[in-house]
DNA sequence: CAGAAACCGTAACCACAATTACGGATTAAA
DNA sequence: TTTAATCCGTAATTGTGGTTACGGTTTCTG
């Protein structure tokens, strides 16, 4: 099977594992569910993939590649720091807050292993969070804001954004936020910051 | 048998089933490993509890019960709403940390029901919100914030205080903070919020 | 105390899913 | 085109756990 080809195929075979996951949750998005539903075998499957365990690390590993695809090139759009996070703060919440983010995420907190939510860390959080404190030493230099310590900043940040939201979601059943609630926390979260981290020209 | 004897019984059993829980997750928490960590019968919990759901429901049911005793006596040992936030963040932060709500809350995030996590949701945020919007009427009267949307100030605290730990403490395998972690936290949401919301004397 | 109820420890039943295997069809490579 | 590899659809194997059942023991009730 040429290469391409293979992926494609994978590919196809990921989106039928995303969707039984979102219509029946980690235990019960079963290995012939998911063949069925991809038109593949189990032979296919376990060769291709392993085992369950490695099938669902492969769905997380492309979906927090995508999202930080996503975000990355939200970044790139703006110059002005305080913009980019106007841009990127809702592209991140509704990420974390849409279905299959959600579903991936009960998936890592059913896994007795703890890989996929090793996984969910390491490409998610740990990867944004770095990306974040970029943005923010430009706003900092921009003179839009001030602040010590960098990493503090950002994660000051995410709690006004997140804040218990995703938590909410995934365990307590909350819907999904409106793309205006998105918006509007968003925005109040960037507020919050600038009226908490004020510039302060000058050396100190 | 009688009333308290039975209750006393209820709880040795599922204080053996918080330990299961903890120690293999929801799937592998099966009803006869709970069974015989607690020496009993399976046929005693499938007659006392209906079934393993029912089981996971008591379990749910107790802790946010002993939760919300736990925050209720924070709440009468200070005349003053700042005094009790600075009592009341630590303990509320340490309880959702803790292993015993982490295992509840994977649990909750497995079940495909989602009768766990809307029994976590009820007895939980959406009983720990009202108290805590009490405290934000208190500390307004006392003249110590101001804000218009006593709901929108408690929800801002909570995301500060908060923010998106306890989801990396479910999903992400974070480990737990340590206690001073949790006093510095609670500490800088107190600040913050201070901060954001600035008492205003007069009318407005 | 006697009889009934309930509990314990264990086994049995059943369903389900992870994983492997198989025959035939399809695809890829030479 | 031929041959080999791989994929598909399906079945088989195995293990596990949810739930019920059972005989004996213990506890409860009158």
């Amino acid at each position: 099977m040429r290469e391409d080809t293979k992926r494609r195929r994978q590919a196809q075979i990921e989106d039928a594992a995303y969707a039984v996951l979102e219509e029946k949750g980690y235990a019960g998005a079963s290995m012939l569910a998911i063949a069925r539903r991809a038109k593949a075998s189990n032979e296919t499957l376990y060769n291709w993939y392993g085992d369950k365990l490695g099938l669902f690390m492969a769905l997380v590993d492309r979906n927090v590649g995508e999202a930080r695809a996503s975000l990355e090139e939200s970044l790139s759009a703006e110059d002005d720091a305080l913009a980019t996070l106007r841009t990127f703060g809702p592209i991140l919440l509704g990420m974390l807050t849409g279905p299959r983010a959600v579903a991936l995420n009960r998936a890592a907190a059913a896994d007795p292993s703890g890989d996929l939510g090793h996984a969910i860390a390491k490409g998610g959080r740990e990867t944004i969070a770095p990306i974040l404190e970029d943005v923010f030493r430009a706003a900092r230099a921009q003179g839009h804001l001030g602040f010590a310590e960098v990493d503090e900043a950002a994660e000051l940040y995410l709690g006004l954004l997140i804040g218990d939201l995703q938590i909410r979601r995934v365990v307590g059943r909350l819907p999904a936020p409106t793309a205006a609630d998105i918006e509007r926390r968003s925005a109040r979260a960037l507020e919050a910051v600038i009226c908490l981290m004020p510039f302060e020209a000058g050396p100190g």
